[in-house]
DNA sequence: GTATTTATTTCGTGC
DNA sequence: GCACGAAGTAAATAC
């Protein structure tokens, strides 16, 4: 990994055409080839940057230019260097994230009966024309019912679970579908919607979902 | 800004639950108090940050605490410090931009016979009671017809311009309204949904729109 | 201030 | 490899 410290001018010809005026700022080239352009604010977000695959020329009149496949250009001129340091960091072991969306899905899927005694899976991600449900079900009395899933839900989770349900219920194999909205948190919005086009709203609880009798999926 | 290259692992508790095991990695301090720690790869994204506003605390024992307004923490554990070096950058002038979704709307609006002869303009961001349509014209016949621009067009933007459709046909002086999804690009699927819904999909080209007629406008 | 929309989104996953 | 949806989306814009 390179640090510059530099004053410079960047221009971006690629997706868009981007432009930066002259002012110092970090330049961060990594090892996988990668630019970025940082300003000193923006924790999340460089001003400019250029993804892996591309390469780094670097012309003897301080003109740096970052080429990649699709033939995307970022040009740096430099105007002055006011720190350049190297670093050797090795590979990074990664990050281990918990309690996302697709943890959740995992969960609920081997879990059926906590949305009532005798329901059964049919799959998970069951496919239909305009995209995968998160869970396809049957209820006891052998119904069938489509669970949109989301961490918090909103307005366009309904949405979303009301289009699923419109296919489906065109296959005669399946309908009649019903729906449910499974989520951590349903905004009251949400709720109302849902429930005026006869959804059923269930809130999940992570701790109890994964602790109740799935003690060895634990991390702990 | 302050660079710090330091081996160190990274624990976030907030809306879910990260760690980063020990490693050598760049710790970014920017001047409006965000955090974020970057391995040597990807330009854009880092493995871990806290966005400002956030303050940051060092502890004796080399345990670096970084929290924010709504509680979440990002604790930094550092085992060794390789470089430590800060720097003065001032404000940044910030990025110029062209060729975004605005962009392509005044140029269609200039052009509206590339969606058919005799097509005209009724006006941009036509205002109903759920926000502005993109653009509101007259076809050949002199039906009415709604236009929603992106530059990639998915199922959101079908939603969107269902939604537009069924205000704008309530009123009797404009109504029977169709729609058009004008893009550089629409998702298989929201042009299955859009034309499942009566919907025409257009594919825009940027450089022809800009180029046929409307030299003047160039900036080269 | 909040809510909505955009993004050179990036990133993982299923097919 | 493509397409689709999630993201600690973040960031900009409208209201």
């Amino acid at each position: 990994m390179r640090l510059v410290i530099a004053r410079c001018s960047v221009d971006y010809a690629g997706r868009l055409s981007a432009h930066l005026p002259s002012a110092t700022r970090l330049l961060l080239i990594k090892a996988d080839g990668s630019v970025s352009v940082h300003a000193d604010d923006r924790a999340y977000k460089p001003l400019n940057w250029m993804s892996p695959p591309c390469s780094l020329k670097e012309a003897e009149d301080n003109l740096w230019t970052v080429t990649n496949k699709a033939g995307e250009q970022l040009i740096i001129t430099i105007e002055e260097i006011l720190h350049d340091s190297s670093h050797e960091l090795g590979v990074d072991p990664g990050l281990i994230k918990d309690g996302v969306e697709a943890h959740l899905q995992e969960l609920l899927a081997e879990r059926m009966e906590v949305l009532g005694e005798g329901w059964t899976l049919i799959r998970r991600e069951y496919p239909t024309a305009i995209g995968p449900v998160d869970i396809l079900c049957r209820n006891a009395a052998g119904g069938t019912v489509a669970i949109e899933m989301k961490r918090r839900a909103g307005i366009d989770a309904v949405e979303q679970l009301t289009r699923y349900l419109e296919f489906l219920n065109r296959d005669s194999t399946l309908a009649p579908v019903e729906g449910v909205i499974a989520a951590q948190t349903i905004a009251p919005q949400a709720r109302t919607l849902a429930e005026d086009r006869g959804m059923r709203c269930v809130i999940l609880d992570y701790d109890e979902l994964r602790g109740i009798d799935n003690k060895e999926d634990r991390l702990f």
